[in-house]
DNA sequence: TTACAAAACTAACGCTTATTCGTTTTTAAT
DNA sequence: ATTAAAAACGAATAAGCGTTAGTTTTGTAA
């Protein structure tokens, strides 16, 4: 009989759901059976059942994980007394940071949100609507101060956020750049453009 | 008994297609059934073995026919003696076209690509490298001529891809924007930056 | 009208799915 | 060593899957 081992301090749900994650991000989460997951981890599919619900409920743990580390980064920031744009460099390294930390939960939530059932789904998308139109005033109170062009800012908004999200590019490519080039490349290119 | 009634002169194999397009982006490839999709048709699951081969083929068919699509753009600029700047407009503008026109196909080519089988997957894969590596030996050339700036090439590619593929958050708010507009935006945004 | 091909139908196949059940093994505290 | 809880197991369930086979209906052209 094998068992199931929690790295750190970690609970076996957290220990399962980055088990989880992993799998998700590789095959989608209607692909990856529980028997997939149970042999990844050493155990019976039955076994899981002791620690969790669902296999639904792996992917909602996934999902708010994720989704509140980014509310909570945003609530944070929103406190400090610094400028709009160095607020959205500060944003933009955060979402690089977390990419390629905690890469397989991000992949996941942001990719396989739609198989949330009700009413988590609905709840994951007002969470993220919420974290949209933050970002949406953010940019809206630059335009007004004259820090940022006058142009549409839910476009500039969902710009940032699509170029950030696409960061799961960066995995593969981990190895030939390192992080800090990278983020000062991302930073540079959103906020001042790549034309000399 | 129902009928499958391609529309205009397209045949029943690329009506097929659209609509398990449409459900691959709604359901995602795996969590969409052959008995949904004869149902959003009209017509018994067994019934569409006459047309297609395989659930699979109908990910091929989604997946080439955008695949294709790109990189016969990039092909037909890589003639025109224009300046790269301009180049990387106009392939923009064409992100945001195809985009909008192919929504579900783009969005399913870009997202459920993975669940293609061998050696459709590789082939596919390769494709999607030649697309980038044309890309960014575009940038290289801005960079040499001094047009664009001195960053990390493959960061500049992948963010404008990402920021492009993005694009699926505008089917949503399509009402409330026009075309024009938020070509101009990204346009903007990308090239010239967002920061006055 | 007859004949043939195209395309629909019903029924079924074998397989996989998430999950449950009852039981046994392991772990940890007394 | 005894006991109780935690966590593993194997077997089974009902439902759904892609696909096939055989048959019937439909459309078309002679």
């Amino acid at each position: 009989m094998s068992k199931i081992i929690p790295v750190h301090n970690e609970s076996k749900k957290e220990s399962i759901s980055k088990n989880a994650a992993k799998l998700f991000r590789k095959k989608g989460f209607s692909a990856t059976s529980m028997r997939e997951l149970a042999v990844d981890i050493g155990v019976e599919a039955s076994s899981l059942y002791n620690h969790i619900g669902s296999k639904s409920e792996l992917l909602q743990i996934i999902c708010f994980k994720v989704a509140n580390d980014f509310i909570n980064q945003i609530n944070e920031l929103e406190q400090f007394e610094i400028g709009v744009t160095s607020k959205l460099e500060k944003i933009i390294r955060f979402h690089i940071h977390k990419m390629l930390e905690d890469y397989d939960m991000v992949y996941v939530a942001n990719h396989e949100w739609k198989h949330l059932q009700e009413p988590f789904l609905k709840n994951f998308l007002n969470q993220r609507k919420l974290y949209e139109s933050k970002l949406i005033e953010m940019i809206k109170l630059g335009i007004s101060e004259k820090s940022i062009k006058k142009l549409n800012p839910e476009v500039l908004t969902f710009t940032i956020l699509s170029a950030v999200r696409g960061l799961e590019f960066w995995q593969q490519h981990k190895k030939n750049i390192d992080i800090e080039e990278l983020e000062k490349t991302m930073v540079t290119q959103l906020l001042t453009g790549l034309i000399k």
